[in-house]
DNA sequence: CGACTTTGACCTGCGC
DNA sequence: GCGCAGGTCAAAGTCG
């Protein structure tokens, strides 16, 4: 199957509005009808049960340390805006003390959604290791393939520092077995198993950092023209609702 | 108890 | 040869 890189950027860039708001139709474009039904069925529970999005942005944080107690707001070079944002609702306070100390219990007991499984695939995958990046605030990890013993498959997962609601996903290497069918990534108790698209690379070791920045240039163009088609939208309806009045 | 994550140590390739 | 960066290993701990 041919993964392209608009479904990447699409449908694991934060917010992943359109897959959300209409999955029939994204899976329409990236699958064949016949896989439709089973990836809608997993990404309706996967939808009640987890928002992968954030998962990911708490576990792609920056690897630089970043002292919140000592500085209100601290300044980190290269910090993207939206990390700025989430140390501010991180600000400690007299009044979220307490909970801040349940919530840490709450994350220490929680099985965590994996990387491996948020920018996801069908096949399960184990973390093997992390590294952090040079030039990037944001690790990567490396995962390789737990759905069948001596499965070569490797995965990186590191987010974009262009962009970072973007996470870049390497593959290396085939996998030995066929296309594990959702029943088999089911079993697996703690993984979301949506599928997503994600972009697969068949040249070993082949880095896809400057595609997605290519990409992500193209998006925001397209953000641009979508956002002129809604103000004409908009006002053509406010237009119309002169008219009736 | 098995499958998994975490993380420091180790290995390897590359440029100087 | 040395240092650096990326990739992998493996022990320890966690979770269901």
């Amino acid at each position: 199957m041919d993964w392209d890189l608009q479904a990447i950027v699409g449908c694991n860039k934060a917010p992943a509005a359109t897959v959300m708001d209409n999955p029939h139709l994204i899976f329409s474009q990236h699958f064949c009808p016949e896989e439709q039904d089973d990836l809608l069925c997993n990404f309706q529970e996967f939808s009640e049960t987890t928002t992968v999005v954030d998962e990911l942005e708490e576990l792609y944080k920056p690897s630089y340390p970043r002292h919140v107690h000592d500085n209100p707001l601290p300044v980190v070079a290269n910090s993207p805006p939206i990390l700025d944002e989430k140390v501010k609702e991180l600000k400690p306070s007299d009044k979220t003390a307490s909970r801040c100390k349940k919530s840490k219990k709450r994350q220490k007991n929680k099985r965590v959604v994996t990387a491996a499984d948020g920018v996801s695939d069908p096949w399960a995958w184990r973390k093997y290791g992390q590294k952090p990046i040079k030039g990037s605030p944001y690790p990567r990890s490396y995962y390789r393939c737990s759905s069948s013993k001596g499965c070569l498959a490797r995965k990186h997962v590191e987010r974009s520092h262009l962009d970072p609601g973007v996470f870049i996903v390497t593959y290396t290497a085939e996998h030995s077995d066929p296309h594990p069918t959702c029943k088999n990534s089911q079993q697996r108790k703690n993984s979301s198993t949506i599928p997503l698209p994600t972009t697969r690379t068949r040249d070993d070791q082949h880095t896809l950092i400057p595609v997605v920045a290519e990409a992500i240039e193209d998006e925001h163009e397209e953000i641009k023209e979508l956002k002129k088609e809604e103000d004409f939208v908009e006002g053509v309806g406010f237009q119309a609702s002169k008219l009736r009045n």
